[in-house]
Formats: structure tokens, sequence, C-alpha cells
DNA sequence: TTACTGTGCTGCTGGAATCG
DNA sequence: CGATTCCAGCAGCACAGTAA
């Protein structure tokens, strides 16, 4: 979530201690455009942005960089399920998309028996951690048991599935890269 | 093509009203 | 009573329409 040019403003004049008045003094505006402008009500030009950024000393680059950043944290509420899931498996990606990933980490939560999509070979590696659970992953001919807290690595340039070997629910923290979701 | 005119939009002002 | 909001209005600019 990015804060709207308004209320950035308004952040930084209480963060330097100035009323609207005094800001709209030393921008030569005046304190009703202020209030506009923090309530988003009407937009500055960009040689009014830059001279009340001046009196803050922040760049307008800084300014756009900070509306743009992208979030650090990512909630349990933000996750989305992908169209791959089934009712025996389920893909939820715990990052949201962006165009700068380099790295696609997911969810997997497999029922006994469930098996993934088998993947075809394709450039990158791909990272798995076992949270609960034991499963299979076949990776190219040969096939690897695998159960809670262990992880596998492997470059992806051989076909390659997960399928849940036990009896119970299997979850898996699964890193691709690059990301193919 | 050029010049003129009307219109609408946007950035901004200034002062009155309202809020806490 | 200081801080903030509201609002009518102004200036400048872009753009479309029209006449020459």
């Amino acid at each position: 979530m990015s804060l709207g040019i308004g209320e950035k403003l308004k952040r930084l004049r209480l963060a330097n201690n100035l009323t609207q008045e005094e800001l709209a003094n030393r921008t030569g505006l005046t304190k009703g455009y202020i209030s506009q402008l923090e309530r988003d009500l009407t937009s500055p030009s960009l040689a009014t942005l830059k001279d009340i950024l001046d009196v803050f000393g922040e760049s307008l680059a800084d300014f756009f960089q900070e509306q743009t950043r992208e979030p650090v944290v990512y909630r349990r509420s933000d996750r989305i399920q992908t169209s791959d899931s089934r009712e025996d498996l389920r893909v939820e990606l715990l990052v949201q998309a962006s165009q700068r990933r380099d790295m696609e980490p997911v969810l997997l939560t497999l029922q006994p028996g469930a098996e993934t999509w088998e993947d075809r070979p394709h450039q990158g590696q791909e990272f798995g951690f076992v949270l609960k659970g034991a499963a299979t992953i076949q990776v190219g001919s040969r096939a690897y048991r695998v159960s809670r807290g262990d992880c596998f690595y492997f470059t992806a340039d051989r076909r390659h599935k997960l399928r849940n070997t036990s009896d119970r629910e299997t979850q898996i923290l699964w890193v691709v890269t690059p990301p193919t979701f």
C-alpha cells in the first residue's frame, strides 16, 4: 500500500514540526492550498512540489521512490492461491507478483497421495523445505524421499515433480527461480 | 496555413468559517 | 486562539472550432 502525495506531504510537514501556515510561508504558497494538497483535493505542479520538498531537504527522486517502494512483509492474508490448485493440492503464492522479482516462493500443501504436475526442464533452480509431512521428489529418473526438516535443491534442467507419499498432509516451502507462476 | 475566439481545465489565492 | 478547511474566483494554458 503506497501513500498518496497529500498524505506523504503531511507526514513530512509534521515530521519537521511545521504548521500548514509555516510551510506556506516558506514555499510562497498559501495555507489554504497546502491544506488542499494534503487532502489530495488538488495536485501540485512539478515546480511547486519541488519547492515544498526543498523545505524538507528531500529530492523529487527520493519522494517518488518512497512512493513506489515494494513492501517488505507479506502477511498470511496476502497469499494468493494459484489456478494450479486442486482439491488435494493447494499452491499459494507467498509474495505478490512483481516485475522485479528474481524468485518465486510458493507454499505447497499436498493431501496424502497428491502429486504435483510434472514440470518440464527449464532454466534456473528450485529449492524446497519440508515444513511438515513427507514426500518423494522425482528429478529426472531419480526419486528422493524427504520428510519434515529436510530440504532439496536442484537445477531445473530435468523433468521434476513431487508426490505426497505419506499418510498425512504435507506442506513444503518451494522457491523457484526465475519465477514461473 | 494562420490567426482569432470561446471553452474548459488546472494550479493557485485570499479571506471567511469551522474545528479542537 | 491557533490550526485547518471551505469556497468563490482569478490567471494561464491547451485545445477545438471557425473564418479568412
